[in-house]
DNA sequence: TTGTCAATTTGAAACGTTTCGGTTGTGTAT
DNA sequence: ATACACAACCGAAACGTTTCAAATTGACAA
């Protein structure tokens, strides 16, 4: 049987509540007493029960951050930093992988109405909408990038019109005007905004904006490759191409390869999110990069804000910031003059 | 204030004791008073506390699994099986990555002593040999791939001797006489024993066993292209590489594109493990895959089996088998003849 | 009526902490 | 001596469940 505290208590000749305070709380006992019991609980192999802790104190110290998916470049960044933070705080991380299917969602979620964690990080487009505007609407939820439950609940944020419109401007400047979009998932909010900010972006410059030039890629690799595919097949194809996330964009730029198609030569490429797979592409894709371990940290703050009741801002948005690298080029007539 | 249990009962005008076992044990109470129970509950937004739950049972029902990085494309399909297989077995699954620094480790070792989980499958090369050796040596642990604990704590893995002769073996069959070898993280047994089989396999083969054809690579990208920048500038450098892990060889491919070496025409190269960078990288690689998910479903079979107090094997080793794809072809004489 | 039995229900204990309110004992000022 | 302040400690309650052992109920046979 695994020693408790009373056990200590009896090694140590005090009461529990001496032995307790003893630990957790040591100022509050006299020198020798506080060594008696942490020599007692030492050499029986005390350690501290921390479900019973929880119940009594009616927290977990713990938090859940729900993520779509680990496959996906996007969220490594992020959960790290959501958890130096949260540890940092003296908070411990469940992490939940929720894209699988509809099931993992709603077996994690009940680890925060059962109360075995305190908040929750979501990160995770997905339904659910209103499973927090029920009898119990004030449960401690954060979201990141995306909004999918109300207004109420606080939200971590890229302005994602900003972000297409940075790619088109530099494609722009490039001299490139047939500038084409490949469109992440339609159901995620981040994905509708970069499409609009596209659109917006390309009307204001007085660039050609034909819905040919836009393919949705679905936020995934074939999704990408097909889009670029249909994009190839135009009779007037684009001189570069604005993809709504970077894994879209290798598997666009992969297509060209196949096809002998030179990027930057022939077409440009410019990504969004900053993940590693544009680092390591051939060429190395330029991208507007998205602070994600910013928003961890922001994020985690902001749950801990609302745990312990603190007022907290309802919308926080975080700067982006263009990477040039190799993927993009000015157009030959660019060069030219 | 949260309803517990007893507004339940209250409302349904029973007991504490008969609304509980309406709950979570309804063939032991009268239908009427299920049901009573039962809309009392769902009127009042009952939701179980998880934590009295476990402090009263003694179990948990969450498992823990160690991962060193969720960086590290080797990680994730062996943790989407854990969480498919723990979840359908009833278990949540907390995931703590250990690779950030030493603090971790010992924060996510707290969890398990301390009563949080009530197992723990660590993917973990790191330290904390003996933290499982002390009084409480019964702690429910299994561990994937890299022996780090003693004999006692069971294990899952693949013969990484085999791993390693594959290759060769595919490598020789093509005509390769100067195959190299690009080695992982030296403090990783799964490392050193495919450095241990590639000398085994060159040896039995009869090729060429110099201690300049074996570089070690650190087991990440950086260090695989410096490795392969060695191999590089040796006077007589190989036809052909064997590396530890796929992301090592595509790093290592990336420095042949550099330097204007065709791949596989001038060189080939071989990975191990079998992760998605090799799929999608070019010329893609051939590989030596390790049956991951299957791996994951193993080690949570077998904690749960541990948990339950049932015997266990104390050792699983799982079939590895060659993928082949584009980075590896014939040498010119072997083709010539 | 009385007794027996099964089906339901219940009070109370238990899980291992923390913490409130109260008691003890020591030393200091009166 | 008495009163008082204060530090150190302790008993017991509480957190919200589950479950044991006992009690209640109702049906039915003797």
């Amino acid at each position: 049987m695994r020693p408790t505290l009373s056990d200590v208590a009896k090694l140590a000749g005090v009461s529990v509540a001496t032995a307790s305070r003893a630990l957790s709380n040591p100022d509050l006992v006299a020198d020798g007493t506080r060594r008696a019991v942490r020599d007692a609980a030492t050499s029986c192999g005390y350690k501290i029960n921390l479900v019973a802790r929880s119940l009594r104190i009616q927290r977990t110290d713990t938090l859940l951050a729900l993520v779509p998916d680990i496959d996906n470049a996007f969220y490594p960044r992020l959960i790290h930093a959501i958890e130096d933070t949260a540890l940092a705080m003296g908070y411990a991380v469940i992490i939940g992988f929720t894209a699988k299917s509809e099931k993992y969602r709603e077996a994690y979620g009940e680890l925060l109405s059962a109360g075995r964690v305190d908040g929750m990080v979501v990160m995770d487009g997905g339904s659910g909408v209103d499973r927090f505007t029920g009898p119990q609407p004030d449960l401690p939820v954060v979201q990141v990038f995306d909004r999918v439950y109300g207004p109420s609940v606080p939200l971590v944020r890229v302005d994602d019109h900003q972000v297409a419109e940075l790619a088109v401007h530099q494609l722009a400047s490039m001299g490139h005007r047939r500038i084409a979009h490949i469109a992440g998932a339609d159901e995620q909010q981040s994905a509708r905004d970069r499409r609009d900010g596209y659109r917006a972006a390309m009307q204001r410059l007085g660039l050609p904006l034909e819905d040919q030039l836009v393919k949705n890629g679905h936020g995934h690799r074939a999704g990408g490759a097909e889009a670029m595919k249909q994009l190839l097949e135009l009779p007037q194809g684009p001189t570069a191409v604005f993809c709504a996330s970077d894994s879209m964009a290798c598997a666009a730029m992969d297509v060209c390869r196949d096809r002998g198609i030179h990027v930057p030569g022939d077409i440009s490429f410019i990504g969004a999110d900053g993940t590693a797979e544009g680092m390591f592409s051939f060429p190395s894709l330029t991208t507007v990069d998205v602070p994600r371990a910013e928003a961890g940290v922001r994020a985690v703050e902001k749950l801990i804000g609302l745990i312990r009741g603190q007022a907290v801002a309802p919308d926080t948005v975080l700067p982006v910031e263009i990477k040039l690298r190799g993927s993009c080029a000015p157009t030959r007539t660019a060069v030219a003059a």
